[in-house]
DNA sequence: AGGTAAAATGTAAACGTTTACATCTCGCGG
DNA sequence: CCGCGAGATGTAAACGTTTACATTTTACCT
């Protein structure tokens, strides 16, 4: 078993060692003697040039073995650690890839950032995480930053944005990948789903049950092309079928499960409340499933729901969230990959369109009451 | 309204521009005849200094005004965007921290990493994220190329790791602060709350409901300090009463709802099933309501079920979820705005212990029958 | 052994800023 | 009207790498 916590560390190989008080200081006087450690000073100590150190550090397969092995040693015993900031301003390649997000709590974009870290790290690039919390202006100042950080890559989410921010992107050379917004254009490469093309599956699914008044439940539009897809979905769907939606059965609301519950709760009060509702996002359904609950109203048999991106918590909610699975994970991979890929080989991204697929669990079922005024 | 996705993007002002298919190759030329642009060129169009030039960037009130707003004209019309890496090179600050965080997909860490973000980007920092999922040889890579990378700060999660790991950090003078760990250590500091002090609070109140069969659900303790910590205050409060328990009592698992159900699924088939269990976080805790549920037992009437953390999902769970409540969110505030502070200032982190909160809700329940073969 | 091409290594000039230090300007008291 | 200091601006040398190009070494052939 291992110690954990306090002044103590442990090892795998079970070793145990104190972290020592006194070493700190010590080191940062020793520090105040010794300039930082170069290139130059490990080239001297292995007896090459700084060329030779620099080839052992990015090309390692281009030095002779003897070589190598001599300047690893080196670099090993003096505890060196290349400089990646000065490479970086000679080379205009500083590994980095920029990635900005509009929220990472408690959302479905925490898993397609997973999947893009994964890649990322595994080919040896490290990422800046930028979130916009669905401003505009905010976003707009991160992809600045980014590009006076020298990123090799942007990872966006969303395609709607100014153009000037786009002319920005494009402007500095940096290529970039939109997630979660199919684009059709060659201009502005994605790799995602198609939002519009979901979202119909999961409105479908409620009329081919027989439901007619049906709600919904997305984030803000105004700010979100997501939702406003998902949105757009949803009305296109129901207009084609004849049936017209009143204003007081569409809610848009941040992307919180509170939000979901206190926009479902609304709906139950209304004159003619849902026998269905379309949650865009599993977040505000698992909200709008406790408003039912709240009111003792049982789903499906009561009120059917419908969420959005198959969250874990789709499979352990009181009953299992029917849903729209979502690639988010593969998203993150084949984006951060195609990136990378665009990156090396200095060619354009390629737009991906990925499936996504409805999932039936418990949360729908057919409407049978034939008069809807269930309370 | 708005429109979005495909080719049409829209400002907030109502102008509507066409994302125009030919700019991208026009400008590449062009980029191909000019260099990058440099302060230098700024400085030759605004007739005044490089050196000028870097002030109106960096300190932007040791420049006259008439100067000034000659500079920002001329950059803002070349659309300069000054480039960090150099500026870094030289400064030897970066404005860039690093983070490390074991998992960033469906977990309580996203709300803290939410919180780092917010804070550092008000104050100018863009954040390196790193995610090590569980793996210290991970981690230890991450953190040597955030260093490449001549972050500013660095903020870990949790303490427990290698000396060499903590040597390096120090030896290369970075200031850095422990999260999710509450440290006593001059030497490490942390800004953290207490899980030992948590875990018992949580362990004592379903002893107080006279539940004496207590199962606990966890994390793996071999690579997760935080859930170590949990482990041995559940295993010391039991202790303390002079109540033993069974091996078959406690489950290790990953970070995954369907993990904690799969846990609680199996604790429910031994031969003497627990009364209450205790998970060590709420994830688990929402797989365990599920395994009751598959198996129609009631929460809490037939067995208590406490989390830890209190994610949003706890209140929306059926029953609702007695918890913990963890300042995730303050953490990330507190851990930032401290590094920010200590690197500016020069000096070292303070730690900061901040408080949890036991959060009664519906999922625990005084035991009754003295009988607990249940079923 | 001599010749040659390939492989290995070295030299030194960038890369685009920051900043210590120098210089200039200007207002004001004496 | 001079001298002085504060404030504004300029000069130029770093910062620690990468890399084009040059040179040396090696391996292999005849």
């Amino acid at each position: 078993m291992y110690r954990h916590g306090g002044r103590t560390t442990t090892r795998r190989d079970g070793s145990m060692t104190r972290f020592n008080a006194g070493r700190k200081r010590r080191e940062r006087a020793n520090d105040e003697s010794k300039r930082t450690l170069t290139i130059r000073e490990i080239a001297v100590a292995a007896n090459v040039s700084t060329a030779t150190v620099s080839r052992v550090i990015n090309e390692p397969e281009r030095v002779r073995e003897e070589t190598r092995n001599r300047v690893l040693a080196v670099m090993d015993e003096l505890h060196f650690v290349a400089d990646r900031v000065a490479g970086g301003l000679k080379s205009q390649r500083t590994r980095t890839i920029g990635l900005i997000i509009p929220t990472i709590a408690n959302s479905i974009y925490s898993s397609s950032t997973q999947a893009i870290q994964r890649l990322s790290q595994a080919e040896g690039y490290t990422v800046f995480v930028g979130v916009s919390e669905f401003s505009a202006d905010a976003e707009a100042a991160l992809i600045h930053r980014l590009i006076e950080h020298r990123i090799d890559g942007l990872i966006l989410t969303g395609a709607d944005r100014a153009l000037p921010v786009y002319k920005k992107i494009l402007h500095n050379d940096i290529p970039f990948v939109v997630t979660w917004q199919l684009t059709r254009s060659e201009e502005l490469p994605s790799v995602s789903f198609d939002n519009y093309r979901a979202a119909c599956t999961a409105t479908t699914h409620l009329l081919s049950l027989n439901h007619r008044r049906v709600g919904l439940i997305c984030g803000n539009t105004a700010v979100n092309d997501r939702a406003y897809e998902r949105r757009r979905a949803f009305e296109d769907t129901m207009a084609s079928r004849g049936i017209e939606v009143r204003a007081e059965l569409i809610h848009e609301r941040e992307f919180e499960m509170f939000e979901g519950r206190d926009a479902m709760s609304r709906m139950l009060s209304c004159e003619a409340p849902p026998t269905a509702v379309f949650c865009a996002n599993d977040v505000q359904a698992v909200g709008a499933i406790a408003a039912c609950n709240d009111r003792g109203l049982r789903v499906p048999e009561d009120i059917s729901i419908i969420g959005f991106d198959d969250l874990p918590i789709a499979q352990c909610t009181l009953p299992t969230l029917t849903t729209v699975r979502v690639p988010a994970y593969d998203m993150g991979t084949v984006a951060a990959r195609e990136l990378i890929a665009a990156i090396r080989e200095r060619r354009p991204v390629n737009t991906h369109e990925l499936p996504t697929k409805l999932v039936v669990r418990n949360s729908t079922a057919l409407l049978t009451s034939a008069d809807p005024a269930l309370r």
